[in-house]
DNA sequence: CTGCATCCCCTGCGATACTG
DNA sequence: CAGTATCGCAGGGGATGCAG
C-alpha cells in the first residue's frame, strides 16, 4: 500500500485514489445512469431519488473535472446541458457493478427484501 | 434503486449500504491484512501506516459489529487480542480486490508511479 | 432549466491523555 | 498492550434563495 501525493493532496492506499473517483453518496449513482445514455440534468434529477440540487450539480462538476463525464452546454432557452459517460468513466462501471452486487448481498444477509425496483 | 431502513437509518441504495460495511478510510485496508492472517491490535497498527490508535481501534469495533471480523481477548498482561476475518467478511475481498485494481489503473492514468513497496 | 452562493448541521477523523 | 474519552477541526451534504 504505497502511499503518494496528488493535486495537493495525500493518499495513503490505492483504495483512497479510487474512492475519490467514485466514493462519496452519489457519484456511483449518477454514472450508472450515464452508462446507459447521454442525459441531461433534469432528467438526472428525475432518475435519481432524493438527490438534492447541490449534491447533483456539484458532483457533476467533481465528475466533469476528472474526466469522467463530458458536459455539453446548448445556447437555447430553458438552457439544455447534457451530460455524457466518458470512456474514463466507463472504466468505473465494473467497479459500480461489483459493489452493488455485494450490496445487494448484504442486505440479504440482512434480510432485506429487495423492493420491487 | 431501492430505499430501505435498517437499523435506523435510512439508505436510498444497495451501494450506500455496502459502503456502511466496507467504506470509510480504513475498514478495506483492516479487511485486506486480515484475509492472509489472524492479526493482533499492535501488529495491525505497525501494518498499517499512517492509521491512528483511535480510528483503528473504533473501526475494528465497528468491523466487529457488523460481523465482518471477531475478537479475541487473552487474559494476560501485557494484554493480547486477536482480529480474525469472518466469512462474511470474506465475502468483501473481492471488492476491495477490484477497487484496488481500479485505484491502480487511475493511479496509472494520472501518471503517478508505483511506489515500490 | 440549470448554475452558483450562503448558511448551518452533522459526522469522520486526528491529537491527546488517562485507564487497567 | 489495548481500550476509552474528550476536544477540535474540516468537509460532506441539506435547505434555501438568487440569477441568467
Amino acid at each position: 500500500m504505497p502511499e503518494f501525493f496528488f493535486d495537493h493532496k495525500l493518499y495513503y492506499t490505492p483504495i483512497e485514489f479510487a474512492l475519490e473517483h467514485i466514493g462519496g453518496t452519489w457519484k456511483m449513482p449518477i454514472l450508472w445512469r450515464l452508462q446507459q445514455k447521454t442525459l441531461r440534468y433534469g432528467e438526472l434529477k428525475k432518475d435519481i431519488p432524493h438527490i438534492t440540487h447541490k449534491m447533483l450539480a456539484s458532483q457533476l462538476r467533481e465528475l466533469e473535472e476528472k474526466g469522467m463525464i463530458t458536459r455539453e452546454a446548448f445556447a437555447v432557452v430553458p438552457p439544455r446541458v447534457e451530460y455524457t459517460i466518458t470512456d474514463k468513466g466507463r472504466k468505473a462501471i465494473p467497479v459500480i457493478e461489483t459493489i452493488m452486487k455485494y450490496g445487494y448481498e448484504m442486505m440479504k444477509e440482512a434480510g432485506i427484501e429487495y423492493p420491487k425496483r
